[in-house]
DNA sequence: CACATTCGTGCACACTGTGCAAGTTGCTAC
DNA sequence: GTAGCAACTTGCACAGTGTGCACGAATGTG
């Protein structure tokens, strides 16, 4: 009874709230993100506006809910890594993550239009990668060379691999979706800390 | 006359819009951002509220004004570096104008605080920031050594070493602002691309 | 002095986001 | 079964942001 009540719930939850992103998302793509009010996609799933606040913080929110979860995936595959294997490799075998679970397609690279297409969007999408930091620093500290700083180092490292990611999909995303982003990134790596 | 009533008319317009910074930004930081009506700070300047978005696009833009002519100054300075200087050694060079135009001591930290206190205000200080790429990134590409994709490493080394100059922030806002930035930037650049 | 341009301002409005107070539904316990 | 509990949906009212519009004042021009 307990193993059932609860999840029952949850799951429920989870399914109507990701219905909901799904919903947002396809208007947001169409019609834009400033030109579509919460009272369109709340008439869209069939819900009304105040029940979309009971699912999401905000109007981003909706349109950014699926980063969060991508931010736990990353940090748990960079867990599975060799303790001594290095943080660099740790973290491109990490992001690789990304490849697997993402829409392949035409899907993704409207959503990367979405994400890069509006300014609000923008710095909500870099702040919430940027949050990813606060989940992978305290799994490279461990693996830095003793020594003073270490904490803020592994966070440096943390944000600076985000940042290639980032520029990687921008640069993705610039040639229409047809280069390999595992590749971009690679060159975005070796354009900051050479070739090796 | 033309000399004179064009400059003019802009000039009162610069002190006007400063002043009105001055204001908001001193009410953000005694009562907080979210709890700063811009009632408030049009009341506080003495002017109204419909005046204030002549001067500034939103009430975010009002905290933030500082950011874009930092922008400008970081790029300028960098284009005064020699030629054939190593990028990574330039943009040190050109982030040394923070040092010399921000305020000093304990109104910085206040500042800083502020911007990385709120979700919104770090978002909108990242992607402004991020936007320093543009200034930068044509700057840096002619430096690059000759071949494909110059200008995505250009852009990706801009990236870089913003967010590294980020975090050489945040670290110090951290430290209650007695460490030296110059040297936390030098330590996080150490941490990405190795001892040097 | 008549005129044009610019700017500040008030007003009305659409939209976001929140607190509150209902009503509804599904599950639990008796 | 049914009484009751807890979570959820919804409508309503409201504060705050941001925008279009039009009026009036100030300033510079002929």
């Amino acid at each position: 009874m307990n193993q059932k009540q609860t999840p029952l719930r949850e799951q429920t939850r989870n399914v109507v709230r990701s219905l909901l992103a799904r919903t947002a998302i396809e208007l947001f793509a169409s019609q834009g993100y400033d030109d579509t009010t919460l009272d369109e996609v709340a008439a869209a799933a069939g819900v009304s506006r105040r029940t979309l606040y009971n699912f999401f913080r905000n109007k981003e929110d909706l349109a950014l809910s699926s980063l969060a979860e991508q931010g736990d995936l990353i940090a748990a595959r960079f867990a599975e890594r060799p303790a001594d294997e290095d943080p660099w490799v740790s973290l491109r075998a990490a992001f690789q993550v990304l490849e697997e679970i993402e829409i392949r397609g035409e899907q993704r690279l409207e959503m990367v239009r979405l994400l890069f297409g509006n300014e609000t969007l923008r710095a909500g999408h870099a702040e919430k990668q940027a949050r990813w930091q606060d989940l992978l620093a305290p799994l490279i500290e461990p693996r830095l060379p003793p020594g003073d700083g270490r904490e803020f180092q592994a966070r440096t490292i943390a944000a600076t691999a985000i940042t290639c990611l980032q520029a990687a999909t921008e640069e993705w995303m610039r040639r229409g979706g047809k280069a390999d982003l595992p590749d971009l990134y690679d060159e975005a790596i070796r354009a900051v800390r050479g070739p090796a």
